[in-house]
DNA sequence: TAGATTGTTAATCGATTAACAATC
DNA sequence: TAGATTGTTAATCGATTAACAATC
């Protein structure tokens, strides 16, 4: 069976490049949308000028991030949608679905854990952990009768063996603040590799642990500074 | 009576640049964070070398940063931190409590709703609205008997009016994309002069207009394609 | 005073934008 | 072929880091 274990087939023929600006990286899922809603439209090819126009960035920006991944536009008439598509998808993981936990039942976590779109970006958040006992056990999927899908809230001490016993990569943190680090720590010992932590807190993970941080103080805080600005310029009079 | 509307008194003395860097603007909430659990714990100066400890950031990037809002470290000591933090404070506009709009009652929209924190910083959400006639009327605050707050969902088309009457100027948008836009319109004709984006789309919006995108989608890209990336290195072998 | 830490200048690094020859 | 749009090189812009004189 020389087949099995075989390399994924890429439909497309992402470069593979080691390592990806970080702007560029995080404006690829943003293509991905644009892109994606193109195709869904029936438009064969869009053009740097297009995707720019659509998503506000620079059209030259638009062409330098996607010959970083890609590279096989079409002088004269742009990217073919579908192929392009694919391949972004492929860069980022999109299409090898990864089991996911997330810690906290929170509102916050149980939005996130609800979220209908996820699986299409590849993460499926297979189990919810939390520490209150008025939670665990909770039905995830209460209202749903119809589902077949009977999962609960489990007990924060499940929460290791079931990282490891299921080679879990990714996790999600909703918990308060003062006990992030404490569920990452477990998370870290069990295995994972990638934590996305809506905690607002600075976590230490060893080498090899990605973390990246949804601190949404920092979007609330920019636009407070902004409208206090702009309060400023308006007491201040015209003449400034 | 000379002293109604007076210029509100700034109890210490940022420096107000024309500009801040974008980076360091979103850095100083992170700041703030820090700083007040350091004045919570009852510690009188903290330096910059202290600050980029814990949280990762150079004590360079740090200095930097402070210097730009404030510049009144002490050498040898550090920075007086109960003053640093009102600084900031005063600098990112958490001393005026702005009132703000929510639209999108799903559970993303509830989450952000109850989030405790968000007076702190200086924002209050006095209004949540929805489309959803099965939304509309709904209490916010169901299981708390004893609160005074009857709040309930309002109706999409009171939005308009409520943003004017009130002269709010912070939108928080949590509607399904196809929506956004549409809701951001009204908003902006009604006066909104910033908006919390959590709807994966592209707003248009006038000069003058902020927008944050809070885009999840990004943050969980960004995982994805680091796991991906992992397991491709290790599915080529040790060699590489 | 001696030791520590600031604010700032200069050097480095990396990202964005402009321009254009290559090419569909 | 003529027109349009790519990928890339060079120029610009801005942010980070290093180093150190000033100073608490």
């Amino acid at each position: 069976m020389p087949n099995e274990g075989v390399k994924l087939v890429r439909r497309c023929d992402p470069k593979a490049p080691v390592e990806l600006p970080r702007p560029t990286l995080e404006r690829l899922p943003v293509y991905h949308r644009v892109i994606a809603a193109a195709v869904e439209a029936g438009e064969d090819y869009i053009s740097s000028a297009e995707l720019g126009r659509r998503l506000q960035i620079d059209e030259a920006q638009v062409r330098r991030d996607l010959s970083i991944v890609w590279g096989k536009g079409k002088p004269g008439l742009g990217y073919e949608a579908a192929e392009l598509l694919q391949c972004l998808e492929d860069v980022l993981g999109f299409n090898n679905l990864s089991d996911a936990v997330l810690v906290g039942a929170g509102r916050l976590g149980l939005a996130l854990y609800h979220y209908p779109g996820f699986q299409t970006y590849g993460i499926d958040i297979v189990a919810v952990f939390d520490s209150d006992p008025a939670k665990i056990g909770t039905l995830l999927n209460p209202g749903d009768k119809y589902s077949s899908d009977h999962q609960v809230v489990l007990p924060l001490d499940k929460l290791g063996d079931l990282i490891r016993r299921m080679r879990i990569q990714l996790g999600v943190v909703t918990v308060p603040a003062d006990q992030a680090q404490g569920v990452v720590n477990i998370m870290v010992e069990a295995g994972i590799k990638a934590i996305w932590n809506f905690a607002p807190v600075t976590l230490v993970v060893p080498a090899g642990v990605m973390v990246r941080n949804e601190d949404l103080v920092v979007g609330l805080a920019t636009l407070q500074y902004h409208l206090a600005q702009k309060m400023d310029i308006k007491s201040r009079g015209p003449e400034h």
